[in-house]
RNA sequence: GCACCGGUAGUCUAGUGGCAGGACAUGGGCCUUCCAAGCCCAUAGCCCGGGUUCAAAUCCCGGUCGGUGCACCA
């Protein structure tokens, strides 16, 4: 089944492996015409969907980002795979899950590589493989982030984005004042991002250079409510953790249902129902189709809990979208690593009056002192007068500075409670994170469409794609190509895209070759122009999933197309 | 990264030391009044590099790409 697909992909020109002519190189595709014409039907689907529906922003950002944000986003690290080779029998193992394996060590990945070493041989690990001792083997890094230098020289490293996310957390501060600093808002993000995959797989299904539909969905935890209403009928299949991690099975409820239960998150849940719809929409199976929780040990660092929407192609089931709640991981990670802030104000309904203990320590007292303990010494007494102002009721007042004790005459210390007015705080938003993985969606559709079948007893292949995303949705011929057929024909073609429509002429071959071409490529449609047309300006309409045709008046096709395609989608 | 299998026109495939064949597709022509019809012509190929040999698509080595399994998959 794949083979033909990636056959038909490759042969009518949805896409094949990129820069061959120079011996190709892995995890890289190249969409012909038919298949970037579909991804970006795709695409606007998705925009319409999940930005213009729901009233949220869209941003571009750079692919290239500097190193810092990638530390800042815990990338660096987890990214950062810790490999050991065997020298006996050369396989290569993930050393920090074979010290999770071998110790009471929970967390190996961020112990450094050396410590890793050390722990190896003092536990005498061996090879799961061959059982040889991996004692004094070089444990090294494997990277999966694109690295580049940004201008001349090595100083400044930066990252091709593995994921466009960041590209959105890291503009925070000027997104929230476009949003006019209003939780909740949304932005989102069409774009490419980039891992290099130790081994990629099965065509475009797991490459190393991808388009992802990404949307951050920021809201105040404690206030915002999603509009469950808009999708609490529809019914999805969920594969829940426990479900997994007992004999569970897939099961079939409304979003209403799982949310009110507490079986997925409500803003989980209302993305989960908003894409169901959707999916269906641009022509998932949806038989085929399941949202799968992530068990706890699987999910990622900055993620509470996670949904993938999956689905089953060539008898697999793969990873279509992550729906991810990330709280508020990464903008407070990038609020600790960079200068500007990653909150926003929240204002309070009634400013509310508080009492405030707060210091201002005499400095000119301290400073001679003290001395260079002088400045840790304030800083403690800021954090006491917060934590525990009772302990400047007495004359002195005790902070620990490098372990030792310093007894502090309180009046020095500038002690005094203040009432303050405060007419908001600053909160670090929570995020939900919808995030698409085009490439897999665009094999998903392709394989979900494709049939063959017969046609007057000869063999037919298909693609029955949604009209709605078909690469071409009207193939003209002329039964002939003269008689003053071809004209009419071209007349047509043009009339037609006037209004819009992408269309295909074609009068090479017998008409029965032509519709073969047309539904190879999905084609909903296809208008011929026979000898009738001539005398009373009609044609035929062939649709593609019937082959069954309609005779229409040539003035009359678009109104007619128009409502084929509204009641298909 | 390891292992196994494979790579011959756009696609599918025959050829396993001695002139690289076919089918489909594509283009041109003839024919043709609605579902891959027929005839003629044309375009177009041995993954890359090294080695063995008088001679390599074929045998050997290395690489690369693809498929599969292991590992990995934020």
């Amino acid at each position: 089944m794949s083979e033909r697909l990636v056959e038909l992909a490759k042969r009518r020109g949805f896409f094949f492996p990129a820069s061959s002519a120079y011996g190709g190189t892995a995890g890289f595709y190249t969409y012909g015409p038919q298949g970037a014409a579909l991804k970006r039907n795709l695409l606007e689907s998705w925009r319409e969907q999940f930005l213009t529906k729901e009233g949220h922003m869209e941003i571009d950002a750079p692919t290239v980002m500097p190193e810092s944000v990638f530390e800042a986003s815990g990338h660096l690290d987890t990214f950062d795979d810790m490999i050991v080779e065997c020298p006996a029998c050369e396989a290569s193992h993930r050393a920090d899950h074979l010290v999770e394996d071998a110790t009471d060590i929970a967390d190996a990945e961020g112990m450094s590589m050396s410590a890793v070493e050390e722990t190896i041989a003092e536990h005498d690990i061996r090879c799961p493989d061959c059982g040889e001792s991996l004692a004094g083997v070089e444990v090294s890094a494997f990277n999966l982030m694109f690295g580049t230098n940004i201008g001349p020289g090595s100083s400044s490293p930066g990252y091709l984005r593995p994921e466009t996310a960041q590209g959105i957390f890291v503009e925070f501060s000027q997104l929230k004042e476009y949003a006019r600093n209003q939780l909740p808002f949304g932005v989102g993000q069409i774009g490419r991002a980039y891992r290099n995959e130790i081994s990629p797989r099965r065509s475009i299904v797991r490459v190393r250079e991808f388009t992802q539909a990404e949307l951050e969905h920021f809201i105040d935890p404690e206030t915002d409510e999603p509009p469950l209403s808009r999708v609490e009928e529809v019914a999805v299949p969920l594969y829940s953790a426990s479900a997994q991690a007992g004999d569970g099975e897939t099961e079939t409820m409304t979003i209403g249902a799982a949310a009110e239960t507490g079986v997925v998150d409500d803003w989980i849940a209302y993305y989960l129902g908003v894409a169901a719809e959707w999916y269906e929409r641009v022509g998932v199976d949806m038989d085929r189709f399941r949202y799968r929780q992530h068990q706890p040990e699987e999910l990622s660092h900055y993620s509470s809990d996670c949904w993938d929407a999956e689905v089953e192609v060539d008898g697999n089931w793969i990873e279509l979208t992550g729906f991810s709640y990330r709280g508020s991981y990464d903008l407070s990670k990038h609020d600790e690593y960079a200068d500007e802030e990653f909150t926003l104000f929240r204002q309070y309904d009634e400013p509310i009056t508080v009492e405030r203990p707060t210091v201002d320590p005499d400095m000119s007292v301290l400073g001679p002192e003290y001395g260079s303990e002088a400045a840790a010494i304030a800083e403690e007494l800021q954090r006491l007068a917060t934590g525990n102002p009772d302990a400047f009721e007495g004359d002195t007042v005790t902070v620990s500075v490098d372990g030792e004790d310093r007894s502090i005459p309180v009046d020095v210390t500038g002690f005094a409670v203040e009432e303050v007015t405060e007419s908001g705080e600053h909160i670090t938003p929570h995020v939900v994170e919808p995030s698409f993985g085009i490439d897999r969606l665009i094999y998903t559709v392709l394989e979900h469409a494709y049939r063959e079948d017969e046609v007057d007893g000869e063999p037919r292949t298909a693609l029955g794609l949604r009209p709605g995303v078909a690469p071409t949705t009207v193939g003209v011929f002329p039964l002939m190509a003269k008689d003053g057929l071809a004209d009419r024909a071209q007349e047509i073609v043009r009339r037609l895209r006037s209004e819009g429509y992408t269309v295909s002429y074609d009068d090479s071959g017998a008409i029965g070759r032509r519709y073969r071409r047309q539904d190879e490529i999905g084609t909903p449609y296809c208008v011929t122009v026979d000898y009738e047309s001539l005398e009373d300006d009609t044609v035929t309409v062939r649709e593609r999933d019937s082959t069954a045709q309609e005779r229409v008046a040539v003035d009359e096709l678009h109104t007619h197309l128009r409502s084929r395609m509204t009641n298909r989608q």
